[in-house]
DNA sequence: TAACGAGCGT
């Protein structure tokens, strides 16, 4: 009998489509790929399985560990555990799954019957990569001291992990040492000056490089927007020649993380477009729903959700708590709630998506149960729990409720609060008329207020016509956004409630010299 | 052409 057509070498067409599958960070397209071909009757790669396995992490969240432990058990019974590829693969799926002082890996490892040299330099590889994933400095320090073998890959964990525990100094010492340095090499330390900062170093570095990948790029386009820095992240963008998914989602998630929503969808579109298409994926969509939640975009969101069934990404729970955001930003308390209960598992970021949805809309009583929820489930709260809980008690005028709250968030939970809270204190004091409490508050605030902290002061103001406060806060709305001509509206409007016409007038004059105009709409001596 | 280097939601 001859054997099944073997999906042989790594360089099967079966073989070649996973590997790609999987380097474009498609698990679930590299698994159906690695079914479709045992369907085909294709004898099992081990190559194809080791580019399955790498892909394994990916999957989302609740499906790794199950997909690891069929993976191992199909390696078992196809006695291809001890191949070394699927074997160092699976040793470096464990690392990432187990803390390494118990690890899988060195069970794997111990239990390879005599494995090749080569193997084995892979196997420590792997093992020092999670010692350096867990912060255990010493710990790799002193494993690559004793390594009898080292390359350049052992090298580049130890710069990457250097570099990312904060010791840069050390890093730039160790890739000044190595024997070779690959473009891996330069990553790392590129990575490690963008962690720390050092953004122009970083810069300089990553120009000096004598090759550069797309992981170099992606490096510097994602430092530069936690940095802030949108327009040298769209730049690099820019000037980047093939762009793989991941460079896609760097830019969006750039955008979509600095208040530039408008642009995050724009080069969404823009990588869907035909002559362009790369697929997106689950971080693409959670960038893209960010987005739309932040533009208040119901309809491009239904359309997105539409859109991720058709590409085949499923809603994990990170996707359905953006969902979650963008649904109650919008209005949608039903649907925001189905998809909540719908959670696998709820955590303090999807409880205070849902808190802060029903503070927005006035609802209390659910605000309340779903906190009581979470203290029961022993999730602890976070500053953004309360921001949604005290807005939930000012907006239904709640004030001992919310004093209590400001309080407990203070006291028992230790949480700092932000100008947030401040200002949602100092509007629900100022509606209540303690105007002198709100102010008291505004000074114990141990940094400098900023302007929607004093707007809401200036709001109570003019709710309570106190002339006397009001020009108080008034000044300091004006220092801090002296564009900004709703303020002097406000004060106006004070003035004009008690009939002081010159200082209406001299407001108006004050307007002209800034170059403000009345806001259409508005009125401030027809209210007097 | 395994292992190192990119990363999400309030």
């Amino acid at each position: 009998m001859r054997a099944p057509p073997s999906a042989g070498g790594f360089n099967s067409p079966w073989t070649l489509a996973i590997r790609a599958a999987a380097d474009q960070g498609r698990p679930r397209r590299a698994i159906a790929l690695y079914l479709a071909s045992l369907r085909s009757s294709c004898r099992p790669c081990p190559f194809a399985l080791a580019a399955v396995l790498k892909s394994v992490p990916r999957l989302p969240e609740h499906a790794v560990l199950p997909a690891a432990a069929s993976l191992h058990a199909h390696l078992l019974r196809l006695g291809l555990l001890s191949h070394p590829y699927p074997h160092a693969a699976l040793s470096h799926l464990y690392s990432h799954l187990l803390p390494p002082h118990h690890n899988h890996a060195r069970g794997l490892l111990d239990d390879a019957p005599t494995p090749l040299n080569r193997h084995s330099l892979v196997s420590s590889n792997s093992l020092l990569a999670s010692l350096l994933r867990a912060g255990d400095i010493p710990a790799a320090r002193a494993m690559f001291e004793a390594m009898p073998a080292r390359d350049v890959v052992s090298w580049n964990s130890m710069v990457a992990g250097l570099a990312k525990a904060g010791h840069l100094d050390e890093a730039i010492e160790m890739f000044d040492q190595m024997p070779e340095t690959n473009v891996a090499s330069w990553n790392a330390l590129v990575s490690g000056f963008m962690a720390q900062g050092h953004l122009a170093q970083a810069q300089e570095l990553f120009e000096r490089m004598p090759t550069r990948n797309n992981v170099s790029w992606i490096t510097m386009i994602s430092g530069y927007a936690k940095a802030g820095d949108v327009q040298a992240a769209a730049n690099l963008f820019d000037r980047m020649g093939s762009k793989d998914l991941y460079a896609w989602n760097a830019m969006i998630s750039c955008y979509a993380q600095n208040g530039c929503a408008r642009e995050a969808l724009g080069i969404f579109n823009r990588m869907l477009k035909p002559h362009i298409w790369v697929v997106p994926n689950e971080k693409t969509f959670s960038s893209v729903i960010s987005a739309c939640s932040q533009l208040g975009d119901l309809r491009f969101g239904l359309w997105v959700e539409n859109f991720m069934g058709y590409v085949g990404v499923d809603l994990d729970d990170h996707l359905r708590t953006a969902l979650v955001d963008l649904y109650t930003k919008s209005g949608r308390m039903d649907r925001a709630f189905d998809l909540f209960r719908g959670l696998r598992s709820r955590d303090v970021v999807s409880y205070s998506a849902m808190i802060v949805g029903c503070g927005m809309h006035g609802k209390l009583n659910e605000a309340v149960g779903l906190f009581k929820e979470m203290s029961k489930a022993r999730i602890d709260p976070n500053a953004v729990t309360f921001v949604g809980l005290l807005s939930a008690y000012s907006h239904a005028g709640l004030l001992e409720e919310a004093r209590a709250c400001f309080t407990s968030m203070t006291s028992r939970y230790r949480i700092n609060p932000s100008m947030e809270h401040y200002t949602i204190m100092v509007d629900i004091l100022g509606r209540c008329g303690k105007l002198e409490e709100a102010f008291q508050l505004v000074m114990q605030i141990p940094v400098c207020p900023d302007a929607s902290v004093w707007g809401a002061l200036l709001l109570a103001c003019r709710l309570h016509n106190n002339i006397e406060l009001g020009e108080v806060v008034a000044s300091k709305c004006f220092e801090l956004e002296p564009q900004e001509s709703g303020y002097y509206i406000l004060l106006g409007n004070i003035y004009a409630q008690a009939k002081k016409w010159d200082k209406v007038k001299g407001l108006r004059k004050m307007m002209a010299e800034r170059g403000l105009s009345k806001t259409p709409g508005s009125s401030w001596v027809h209210v007097a």
